[in-house]
DNA sequence: TTGTATGCGTTATCAC
DNA sequence: GTGATAACGCATACAA
């Protein structure tokens, strides 16, 4: 493959004039720039990212490192990344943990043994072990969507989970319910606690008897939120309102609620977090409380750019973005 | 950072011995090796890639460019990918094109100047500029989903996707449809053509006159789906039976008809290639002629990896695989 | 089994 | 405006 060095000599100038037009940098004559150009095109010169990035310590990737891709909320939020970074001339990098730790090491390992510029990380866990790694090898980091413990020195994205869940809980207490039951996600994840908080929250504040309250804590997959839900109908006396934590979870609860010869809402009223996309849905159904995951990905990536460029103030940001009350049909009418 | 030389200095070796006993090659003693692992978890040690990929030549890295991540099938496809790279210590960049010739080309631009070790293209047109552009940089290169021109020296991983239409249309003309309208995606990508293919046989073979024959080409879409699917419903004699070519379009396209105040099967029955995710369905639905996007996703990888040791065969393959045709309640019960 | 010298392709630094 | 030189961190080639 042809060099740099290959395109100058054909171009009769030196190798640094090349690299100068090529990155726009410096000063360069219009005479020597169109004789670069030529040779270029005639040798199908292509540089060398990794030269460069050995030499200048800057490779314009970032990473972003999440739990499931396969969630559209995550998917969503991967879009809102990857237009901020191409905006700002950076790839980014899609690394998938499944929510498991090892996973997570193991790609926060390879991408800093591949200098990426900088990481978006959701955390599996919530310690700041992974933050620690990140950050001592001098790799800027910005945490998304999860809180971490109040000692670690990061950025972090996120949304009012604690709040979003509150105001749910409190349409279908409005709506007349008071056995309402919520199907989380692990909870070790921040925002499966922070869900269950909100839930606890509108429950006390509505004086309803505390022993009313029916927590469970799963995954944050289509197949916990189906025996999540089995578990639950079966309490006695059974809930009348389901709050799902996730879209996922809310998927697997419908067809678990469906599978037990109930309707919703007719016989059972359910809410959610997070909407799912429209070209996957027949047609919106959920009532939800709905995170800008687009928007929590770009503000991200501004924060992270900010950081490499040195523009953001010294001190760690918590961004925390509101959640959006979609009413629809699965919360039902008020019950008398 | 510490470097290579760092970690030799502080075990007392050579920089070469790190870097053997780092990357398992050459021999070198157990003493050795324990003073080097020690020294390497003091310093807090990570191989630098770049300069690695820059002398061995070699980055273990693939890239998987494909039309439309959000798209359940490809997701499943890249799941094949990144499991079989990962088995052979390889990792994935994902990039997205939307179906856009420009930003394809923009992103193997990018690929190759990373000097990624292989790419797995899901080509968005016909021709073969892209193929010729990336081995003309010497970089090996495997075609997935999509056919190419024959004049195109290449490896190729798709489906029967002709088969697969040819399959589904007759089933509806087993059960007594006559007047059924293909809705297709852009005619220029092979996929969308070989259904289309695939349909007219099943129909000729059947004997149906050629004017009943109904075809619409759109795009991958569920909105393009919905507008194809409102012009088809409003041509006199109306369809009785829709054929999607893709899972998007069936959204699309069931959404129309039931805007239409139509009823799926009862009014009009309905096939599609490619199923949707059971995680993101509350019950699947669809008639579908199901592709093994998970192992195409795999053979094509694995392909990929035979190529960049030398393992394959000279002469470039091309895998078909088979579709699995699974029928569900939206084709409905034979009509007299 | 270990080490020395060298170069991968690019850009930072300094000089003209 | 332009160029010579060195260096980034590592692994290949060869030697011992």
């Amino acid at each position: 493959m042809a060099t740099i060095h290959d395109v100058a000599k054909r171009a009769g100038v030196a190798s640094i004039t090349v690299s100068r037009i090529i990155n726009h940098s410096g000063y360069f004559s219009q005479e020597k720039r169109q004789r670069v150009e030529a040779a270029i095109v005639e040798l199908g010169y292509v540089p060398n990212r990794l030269a460069r990035g050995l030499r200048s310590k800057r490779t314009n990737i970032l990473a972003l490192v999440l739990t499931d891709i396969t969630n559209p909320f995550f998917t969503t939020l991967a879009r809102g990344v990857e237009d901020a970074a191409s905006d700002a001339g950076f790839i980014v990098i899609f690394c998938n943990t499944d929510e498991s730790e090892t996973e997570e090491q193991k790609y926060l390992q390879v991408l800093l043994q591949q200098q990426v510029d900088g990481i978006l990380l959701v955390p599996t866990r919530s310690t700041s072990d992974s933050i620690e790694f990140i950050q001592k090898h001098g790799t800027p980091v910005v945490v998304l969507d999860r809180r971490l413990p109040s000692n670690a020195k990061v950025d972090v994205v996120r949304c009012e989970s604690v709040d979003g869940a509150y105001r749910l809980v409190q349409l279908l207490i409005g709506l007349g319910h008071r056995q309402i039951a919520v199907l989380s996600g692990p909870k070790i994840v921040s925002t499966a606690e922070d869900r269950v908080i909100g839930y606890r929250q509108a429950m006390v504040e509505a004086g309803i008897d505390e022993r009313l309250q029916l927590v469970s804590y799963g995954a944050f997959t289509q197949s916990s939120g189906y025996e999540m839900a089995q578990q639950v109908l079966n309490v006695n006396p059974r809930p009348t309102a389901l709050f799902a934590a996730n879209n996922l979870i809310a998927i697997g609860v419908l067809k678990a609620v469906r599978d037990a010869g109930l309707r919703v809402p007719e016989d059972i009223a359910m809410v959610s977090f997070d909407d799912l996309p429209a070209n996957l849905l027949t047609s919106p159904f959920f009532t939800v409380a709905v995170q800008p995951a687009y928007e929590m990905g770009q503000r991200a990536t501004q924060l992270l750019l900010a950081r490499l460029t040195g523009e953001a103030p010294e001190h760690c940001q918590e961004v925390i973005l509101p959640t959006d009350l979609i009413i629809r049909q699965s919360s039902g009418q008020a019950r008398n």
